[in-house]
RNA sequence: GGGUCUUUAGCUCAACGGUAGAGCACACGCCUCUUAAGCGUUAGGUUGUGAGUUCGAAUCUCACAAGACCCA
């Protein structure tokens, strides 16, 4: 539903019969919130341990279990217990319990914790189960699960999928895949830094908390610092302070962590999301190329077995060496116009006139842009990102849209910058970073012009990190990977909502 | 940013200008080796919000909100 209200504002019935159950068990002196449990066995070990015990087999081996009642059969006779590695069947014949137990059964909910206690069987219909002689609640839960229903069949689940991310915890009790997801996401995580981490880079975590936010293009979030009386922003990326540490002597650092740009929210934008940069000192951006294939070839096989990974009815193929080529090709390629004449600077006057004209009965607009570097991107994002299916390394970017770049050691007008694309995304973002201390300092206040201008997205003019590049940084690679993407690909998620456990959601 | 559609019981959906209904869930019985268990009986509603048209609005109109899908 698309209005969503607290459960207990839209089920205050279901909740007011659960707190009555509540009463009755305190006043069978059994506290409904215990402090700790000891169990012998999860769930998929005793699958495991029992998968050859034959259907209506009994054994004596007592055992104990705990987790959440997700269905029950037959007035308590049968209960689906779930813990995080799967679901076990508790069977339990009244006659055999105590007093206190056949009293509790009937007060339990789906949704409760429960411990049981009792001896392995397989029922005659072939149900791994556990012949229950104890039951111990161990958290009475007062509203009702979310369920779906498919004709007359009724399972867990949640149907909407606004619910499933702004209460991702009823998700994750309903919806296996969704646990799976955010099992692989750590896995990603976790394997991506083992792998910086085995080649010598140093993770080092940087300011979150800034008083200019630079490093990329866009608008940042204004925090308030109240002892300092200023306000201050969340970072937008970590390049402008990790750049630093190589000034400072480090070689090979990287931090992986969220950033945060205040803009639009869609099924690939979260307004915080994770990324990844890394700077490595005396490399340049096609030692970058080199160490993000390998870098994501080597995740992918590690936490998909294979190199080749299903997106949404496509396959991805990270195998095959990934494809390197200029963003001025790949436009010739898919519409025909060579702008490589464009780009050198006696020509761009002129382009900045020519380029609208000759882009009119296109569908591009370019009304906005100011340069032709602006002009040669818009066209590329309207006409090629989207068809870049397979890993392709865009490179050569124009320099106007690049100022913390180094000047195409032989191209004029472009830099030595590549984007990585993949499913038509872009993915990572790389240069050759500039380390010409007085070219920096002129491209950064263009940029802070345009800032004060009015272009919220130009980068601000942050006097501390040119004076760190004056004292000298060295000859240095940088590369910034989105690692929400990344994981959306590999584990073939719809939205970026889907691997952000809680995404930002507007309050109802 | 533009268009189309959706919003009714806890859930999934009916009713399309004339007394808001079903299945499932919940509650209570019955049955007792089930897997959506089965059978029976209750209870459950300011129809997303706000205005308007009308004797009468869940239904028609407008605005707003949230969502889905398409387009740029």
């Amino acid at each position: 539903m698309s209005q969503i209200l607290p459960e207990h504002e839209s089920s205050p019935r279901l909740r007011e019969q659960r707190i009555q159950k509540l009463e009755k068990i305190k006043s069978l002196g059994i506290d409904p919130y215990p402090y700790k449990f000891s169990r012998t066995h999860k769930a998929i070990e005793l699958q495991t341990k029992y998968k050859d015990l034959q259907n209506s087999q009994e054994t004596n081996d007592k055992v104990t279990v705990s987790g959440r009642i997700h269905n029950e059969r037959n007035d308590w006779m049968f209960i689906d217990l779930y813990d995080d590695s799967g679901k076990i069947q508790l069977y339990c014949d009244k006659e055999k319990l105590d007093k206190k137990n056949t009293e509790l059964l009937p007060l339990l909910d789906k949704g409760d914790f429960i411990g049981a206690t009792g001896t392995v069987r397989r029922t005659p219909r072939g149900e791994l189960s556990i012949k229950v002689n104890e039951v111990t609640l161990l958290c009475k839960s007062l509203l009702p699960l979310p369920e779906i229903i498919e004709g007359k069949k009724r399972h867990l689940g949640i149907h909407d999928i606004e619910t499933r991310y702004r209460q991702r915890y009823l998700d994750l009790i309903v919806t296996p895949a969704t646990k799976e997801t955010f099992k692989k996401r750590a896995q990603i995580i976790s394997e991506i830094r083992n792998y910086l981490d085995s080649k010598g880079y140093l993770e080092i975590d940087t300011p979150v908390l800034q008083v200019e936010a630079g490093g990329a293009e866009a608008r940042p979030f204004v925090t308030h610092h109240n002892a300092l009386g200023m306000d201050l922003y969340l970072r937008i990326a970590t390049e402008l302070h990790l750049k630093r540490l190589i000034v400072g002597g480090f070689e090979k650092v990287y931090e992986l962590g969220r950033v945060f740009r205040n803009e639009g929210i869609s099924t690939k934008h979260n307004p915080e999301f994770t990324s990844i940069e890394l700077y490595e000192a005396y490399a340049d951006y096609n030692g970058m190329m080199d160490l993000t294939e390998d870098l994501i070839k080597s995740t992918c096989l590690k936490v998909n077995g294979k190199l080749q990974t299903e997106y949404r009815g496509k396959i991805i193929d990270f195998e095959k060496p990934w494809t390197r080529v200029s963003m001025l090709e790949l436009i010739k390629e898919y519409t025909k116009l060579d702008l490589s004449r464009y780009i050198n600077h006696e020509e761009s006057v002129k382009a900045i006139h020519e380029l609208p004209q000759l882009l009119k009965n296109t569908g591009i607009n370019v009304s906005d842009c100011t340069s032709v570097g602006e002009i040669i991107i818009e066209i590329f994002e309207e006409r090629v990102e989207s068809k870049l299916i397979q890993p392709v390394f865009v490179t050569d970017f124009p320099l106007e849209v690049s100022p913390l770049a180094k000047k195409h050691r032989s191209k004029n007008g472009l830099v030595e910058r590549f984007e990585l694309y993949i499913n038509g995304w872009e993915l990572a973002n790389s240069f050759s970073e500039l380390t010409d201390p007085l070219d920096q300092r002129k491209r950064l206040e263009e940029q802070a012009k345009k800032k004060a201008a009015g272009d919220h997205e130009a980068h601000p003019l942050d006097i501390d990190f040119i004076t760190a590049l004056e004292y000298g940084l060295p000859p240095t690679g940088g590369l910034g990977i989105g690692i929400d993407r990344l994981i959306m690909i590999l584990t073939n998620s719809a939205s970026i909502r889907d691997v952000i456990a809680f995404p930002t959601m507007k309050p109802l």
